[in-house]
DNA sequence: TACTTTTGTTAACACTGTTAATTAAATTTA
DNA sequence: TAAATTTAATTAACAGTGTTAACAAAAGTA
């Protein structure tokens, strides 16, 4: 009898149809509006049906984070496979990454958790120009000092600055309870590269 | 008459017993649980009370925002005159940077806007490794290649999903609206820098 | 047709930020 | 000092949120 068969095909579209409401919502208003009300009204069920399907809101959220790593995993394989040198191999990633994360800033946002809040918030931060100076300075008298004088100071405050937090919040979101032995080696490693770079031609 | 006098201290004193309440309210149970509701229970006041001294529960976060970025530049401004030579500076720019982060998490994720969901979810995804590996045996096989065939690939790995993941937030999280004309110019510098640490001696 | 299982709905609970209306207190004026 | 006025604080509500228990309706089985 294929009566079981199209109750799970049912179910399943079921499933996708509450995921696509979902994902309608995140494009037009953002993660942070998403709520489980809009989507039982979009689909035009109510609401505890959403809850036959996903053990709660966070299993949808968990959903669309594996969706987005699948989609960037399939994006970086395929810069990848189109060059054979290593190294250029990991420049076309690098571009791939950056391309994903701008074409699809909601999953990226959600991957990473970059509450979308901070951005209106940062941006009316006076203190950060004082954080911001004391950077710039010594990038400054670094470019001076250096083979190098004429370096543009912005670009390599914006790479050192985009390392620094790269390299904590990537730590943060990682399993938290990790032995930070060995931690600070990859600071090491990404600033004396840094340095490396910005000091000697 | 100093009874004007006495009314802003009074003031003044109210506010600060609300951040002081909000702050500890934070330090037990992270941002995410933090509630006007609570902190008013805290003060053992009523509700509308809060209203009279910060707009809404986000001028409060900005409020700690502010303190946040504020220590940070006083932090790094110090580590900073502890030495002479510009890129010592950088070094030690760094590791202050670092250490306050993780030894202020509170601030830093407030700051920076890391929803903290994310490093629950992030790790059980297991979606995640697909994405690793492409960029793992890329390093792999660009140390196999270079002049330094002994370097660490898992440090290396690290190393450059930071700098990735960081170029991409800290520009998602400024200004919006700019002009991305140059944009990729950032992470074209950061990358290439990488590259040759990675495989030039 | 009668029974059982699955599916869906209503209504509530316990929260959240925010605000209008109202009362209590403090200060100023007569 | 007594009355009037301004300031401060409270109660109670609105409009949301995620989640769930109790119940009704539909579907499948005997």
């Amino acid at each position: 009898m294929g009566i079981a068969e199209r109750k799970i095909r049912q179910k399943e579209e079921f499933r996708t149809s509450i995921l696509e409401a979902a994902w309608l919502q995140v494009l037009t208003d953002g993660w942070q509006s998403l709520s489980i009300r809009k989507i039982a009204d979009a689909i035009e069920y109510s609401i505890p049906v959403i809850y036959n399907h996903f053990e709660n809101k966070e299993a949808i959220l968990l959903e669309f984070t594996k969706e987005g790593f699948q989609k960037l995993a399939d994006v970086l394989q395929f810069a990848k496979t189109q060059h054979a040198e290593p190294s250029v191999q990991l420049e076309a990633i690098a571009h791939a990454y950056w391309d994903f994360a701008f074409e699809h800033k909601e999953y990226y946002q959600l991957m990473f958790g970059l509450g979308i809040p901070a951005c209106d918030r940062v941006n009316q931060v006076e203190e950060m120009k004082t954080m911001t100076m004391v950077m710039i300075t010594t990038i400054q008298d670094a470019i001076a000092g250096s083979k190098n004088s004429d370096a543009d100071y912005f670009l390599k405050y914006h790479t050192y600055f985009s390392i620094l937090h790269g390299l904590v919040s990537i730590q943060m979101i990682e399993k938290a309870g990790k032995p930070d032995a060995g931690k600070k080696m990859i600071l090491q490693d990404a600033i004396s590269g840094f340095i490396t770079s910005l000091v000697v031609r």
